[in-house]
DNA sequence: TGATATAAGGAAAACGTTTACCTAAACTTA
DNA sequence: TAAGTTTAGGTAAACGTTTTCCTTATATCA
């Protein structure tokens, strides 16, 4: 046992007041550039000292005493996923510019969970509030009605008005690739989607959709797979095993995510079919790997990467405080890529 | 605009004890189950009210008064891949049931960057910083010497003595491959691998040399190709080109990581070589789509899940304050995944 | 010149906790 | 019964900031 040696302590605020020979409100007012307070000497001198001691403010007692952390936090429904690294690390980066730090939760798409977690992250004093597929619960919505700072990102709010919100315009990302399966004659087609509950997969598919009926062309019952699991690859799968039965095989399956193409290529691979020449599988979200190990999958490329700066320019406005009416939305471009 | 509406206040220690007829420090002591120091009733009576208000101690006061924050930092380089994601989701599901939550730090394998973040961390008094794939530098060095609560994982302390490791026996792997390789008559074999300055990779490595060194096996420097790219998809890539010159096949390919091996598997359907039946790619991590879309890999499955349960058990220890002498580290089973 | 505005910066209160210290009652024990 | 001990709980001092008042000196203006 070796003898108990605590961690070392930052240096205060005090510290850097004696050391300049000024008050620890002037340095204050220096870190946080309060103009017309300090004359440029004395800035100067408070500047050298913070640069000398490394000094930082202490998140707790700025926090504490301005009600507001250098923290914001990010809610995801499984952050393991591909996808929701993707954004993260995308936030994580833009927030590094503002100076600012990302709590990461995992809410497993449990409305429980992700309520504790609402609550904790106020006790927290976050700034905001970033929901990745939030899931409808009393306290997101108690939060949107008392104006916490909330973003949602790619699945719209489930808890009423409120909140800005960052993705892409699903509705027409959807009619584009029902207008591919047209164009390039590949009906009947088919779709396998997980729940729909969530409004990014929905309007994916009311997208799919609407443009088929424009085109006047039926998509049978049978021919629209959904299945609750939370596995998107699992979901793919047992989608495609039951499509693909007593040897009929649509020219074209719509799957509303890559993984879940990924089941359904398995299935494919154990029936022996060639994708796309016998069936043509359709993702969305463009997983990076695909050019390395789907180089047959045809997909929506969703700029997740751009999702960052969206987010925290959408904070920003919010953190402005001038609300505009509408709740602020940024929608950015997606494109079909197209390996095929 | 709208009314300028502030977000709404949590309910405070004080208004707890007002409506529970005690003074705050009682509440306190309820809260932190402080013992013999509250009857049974007035226990009960603190409990219901703070149930009732949705009480949370600010994270800000007590962080403020008790030097510690309810905080654990993770810092990895590149929160976008696959391994970190699944770190990154095992350790905040560990923290979750210890009631704590998790900062994400991006260093992008920046020295400069992860020592901005170490000393931010400290700013915001986290509890303990877990270190996935951590690089030396300057502020490291300086918090393993203060005795700062530190866990590294997957890849050892760059920056000197100290601090918990959580991984695998990655010398025990490397030596497993290489007998898996001899055993199954497929040589003359290769490797490919990233940056060796992680003691991961370079462990894993070296076990794979001392075996087939034990072996009596030269592998020729030709047969060894690295690069210090950090994407493994196109290190793979280019070291299969590098290796697979002239119709010169190895039998197999010792690929330090599953994207190194998807990068060289590439190649290999570039020049129609059949995997595993020309060349054998061996992975490392068993990214968990492998089964999906690289049957015919064989990798090395780390356990990923369980390394959150570890590094909190390891953060516990360290908490309780009876260092061990010889930093705490705790090695987690792998398994060889053979697929081809 | 006197009045007034502005610049520069200090003193001190408050933010919500935890905890060392104190007190008073209720039990022991000799 | 007196002295000591335990139990239950209150008081108040930090913790490190930010910010509202002040104060003083200097510049501006009529």
């Amino acid at each position: 046992m070796t003898a108990q040696r605590r961690p070392g302590k930052s240096p205060s605020i005090e510290m850097v007041a004696r050391q300049a020979g000024v008050s620890i409100a002037t340095v204050s007012r220096v870190v946080n550039g309060v103009s017309k307070k300090a004359s440029a000497d004395t800035t100067e001198r408070v500047r050298r000292v913070i640069a000398e001691l490394g000094y930082r403010p202490s998140g707790a007692g700025s926090a504490l005493r301005s009600r507001q952390s250098r923290i914001v936090a990010l809610l995801v429904p499984g952050a393991a996923s591909a996808y929701m690294a993707a954004v993260a690390a995308a936030v994580e980066a833009a927030l590094r510019e503002r100076q600012k730090v990302m709590i990461l939760c995992d809410t497993a798409e449990d409305a429980n969970i992700q309520d504790d977690y609402l609550l904790e992250m106020r006790a927290q004093m976050v700034r905001g509030m970033v929901m990745l597929g939030a899931v409808d619960s009393p306290v997101l919505t108690q939060f949107l009605d008392e104006g916490e700072p909330l973003v949602f990102v790619n699945r719209k709010s489930p808890g009423g008005p409120g909140g800005g919100f960052v993705g892409i315009d699903n509705l027409q990302a959807g009619a584009d690739i029902a207008a591919y399966f047209v164009e390039r004659e590949r009906l009947p087609c088919a779709v396998i989607h997980a729940d729909p509950s969530s409004s990014a997969t929905a309007e994916r598919l009311t997208g799919f959709r609407r443009h088929m009926k424009r085109e006047g062309i039926k998509l049978p019952a049978s021919a629209i797979k959904t299945y609750p699991s939370v596995d998107h690859l699992e979901i793919g799968y047992r989608g495609a095993v039951a499509l693909l039965q007593n040897g009929r095989v649509p020219r074209s399956i719509f799957c509303a995510s890559d993984l879940i193409a990924y089941g359904a290529h398995r299935r494919c691979r154990e029936l022996g079919l060639a994708v796309p020449e016998d069936v043509l599988l359709f993702g969305f979200d463009d997983n990076p790997l695909n050019d390395w190990v789907a180089p047959w999958l045809d997909t929506v490329h969703v700029p997740y990467e751009t999702f960052g700066t969206a987010v925290v320019d959408l904070l920003d406005t919010i953190w402005a405080g001038t609300q505009t009416q509408p709740a602020p939305e940024i929608l950015l471009p997606h494109k079909m890529v197209l390996r095929a």
